[in-house]
DNA sequence: GGCGATGATGTAACTAGTTTCACGTAACTA
DNA sequence: TAGTTACGTGAAACTAGTTACATCATCGCC
């Protein structure tokens, strides 16, 4: 147990003062006999320095903040594993915290990470804690916004998001070249990525002649919901007469449930119904499934590299996805 | 930008000395109308006291240290997901490493979170940090290893491991009543977690009267080694006189790579070969993947409770794996 | 041999807070 | 009314370091 090691232990072992220690450690002039003694006294005492006071010294810790929504969803794993991918090429940690899609949780921890002094901070969650990202921005800590965009930025505060109605657009014209003309979609609350993607399904497929009803649209949050809104909008396919030919998942978080709930009715796919989701995935190969990828891992390192060079203005950068196209359309060879 | 607001300010901004701000913050005896001022003074100055100050005197920080071998594997991910559960549940953060099985990074990342004075480490990563481990341990920071024990521990340094010796018995037995008997295994490197399951699968199957030959077990690391292995059993089997009809996988992260090796290969699952795998995961039960799984959920939960805990002693938490049968060994009804 | 330049080191002030101790005031008791 | 106690508060010491500044010995040069 005991008292830990200090620089001031390490300084009386060695038979100098604690800024000799500090220079040692540090790279500061010192005699060569003198670097040996503490070294040796470093050493024989095992001394572990403290990053804390260095970074309270310093004015702010060399650690990367992230506070991310849920780690569930593949993108937000991909996005952490590029986090720290730089993170580590920089010798820096990263502070973690799941919000586990609590909106009221977010601002809290942001203002954990702020209290942590953190070097920068990424944030995927809402605009509840947008006020606060600010404040840090504007006093010198650099905020990465990521999968949404944010109104008139101030220097410091970054976003990183996905050219959503691109993705849609996407989506639109290989169901289109697939000959699919019926399009039903499961999208997930809110957010206003899920807003942008279907709008650019339903602006691509307009273009395409094509109508996407209000009721083909349906959220949902978890399993059971999914599977309820495939039922709901196969059945409003036939009330429309027209039943539907595709199935549309605009969250890469839902895919599974989405699948399944098709399976689960024994509709063939592609030969009954379509499926077309977000975000490419490890199984998505061997089950055939055709996604629009977005470039997460990609797109957590240049968060993180945001937050390493600090450009001292505002960086606004917009990822293009790309359709992976395998099979669950009834792709033409 | 400008400097950042201290306690000191918010002292002079209340007409008062910094000892009464931070008992008012800390919740010392003051009276009333002095708490009221500071209070003020804090919301119109938008001060938010810095953790790692209050952390350097405290001696140690809020949070907790994780180092990851490998985010990519759903077991891991568990673990975060439990471990961050915790942590959240007790204002505690998570400080978050990964080594992407990187040997030599996972003394470094081990290193680094002892100088950021972590409350309590989980690692689970191999026995190159047992050294630095035990001694932290010994000097008040409690320490977990996952995945693994660890001989004649210190108090403070505690482990959580799966049964698996108990997961490879399950294994021999499921199969054996899935009338199987001529078993190929695809494990992963020499971990002792994966010794330990082949080795468990070797004793249930000759307590069966069943034999599992050393060239029926081939260790991979990639996707591509995966297929060149399941190749090279399939081989031996036929080479043998006795082909195999059970593929087993030693580890969750090479679920896809096995599976998709043997679907390449336009062998039927389970009528030609049975397929067995470790670790639960959101496709398996779409895909009628049979598996053994452990509660990784839990063990991070657990893992995460003995840092906020703190026993004593030194604790060594066993959790037993679970059959989850569903059809892809050609299970009876 | 005296002079300025250089290099190594210690002293002390600093970071942003927390906590102990001492003091003054006010309320309560004898 | 005097003595005791409790309470609120500030000064100062403390945490674990870093760094500006001063000191001093040594060295080369004229």
């Amino acid at each position: 147990m005991g008292r830990r090691v200090t620089i001031g232990d390490v300084a009386a072992e060695a038979g100098v003062s604690t800024a000799t220690v500090s220079r040692v450690i540090n790279g500061g002039t010192v005699a060569e006999a003198t670097a040996t003694r503490v070294w040796e006294a470093v050493t024989r005492l095992e001394y572990t320095p403290n990053a804390l006071t260095r970074s309270i010294f310093a004015g702010r810790s060399s650690t990367i903040g992230v506070v991310i929504r849920d780690l569930n969803s593949p993108f937000y794993l991909d996005l952490m594993r590029g986090i720290d991918e730089v993170a580590a090429a920089n010798d820096s940690l990263v502070m973690f915290a799941n919000t586990f899609r609590h909106v009221d949780r977010d601002l809290a921890q942001v203002r954990a990470m702020d209290e942590q002094r953190v070097r920068g901070l990424i944030v995927t969650t809402g605009e509840g804690s947008d006020k606060l990202t600010r404040r840090m921005a504007e006093r010198g800590t650099t905020c990465v916004i990521v999968a949404r965009t944010v109104p008139d930025p101030p220097p410091g505060l970054h976003s990183i998001s996905l050219n959503n109605v691109e993705a849609g657009r996407l989506m639109a014209t290989h169901l289109a070249a697939c000959e699919r003309s019926a399009v039903g979609v499961v999208s997930s609350g809110g957010r206003p990525s899920q807003i942008e993607r279907t709008e650019g399904l339903r602006r691509g497929l307009a273009d395409l002649g094509l109508s996407l009803p209000e009721d083909a649209v349906i959220a949902a949050e978890n399993d059971s919901e999914v599977d309820r809104a495939v039922g709901a909008l196969l059945a409003a396919g036939h009330a429309r007469g027209k039943p539907l030919d595709a199935i549309v998942c605009t969250t890469g978080r839902l895919t599974v449930a989405a699948y399944s709930a098709l399976a689960a009715r024994g509709i063939a796919i592609p030969d009954d119904i379509a499926f077309l989701t977000m975000d490419d995935f490890p199984w998505a190969a061997m089950l055939g499934i055709t996604v629009i990828d977005q470039p997460s891992y990609e797109m957590g390192r240049r968060a993180a590299e945001l937050v390493v060079d600090t450009p001292s203005d505002s960086v606004e950068l917009v990822f293009e996805p790309a359709l992976v196209a395998r099979t669950s359309c009834g792709e033409k060879k």
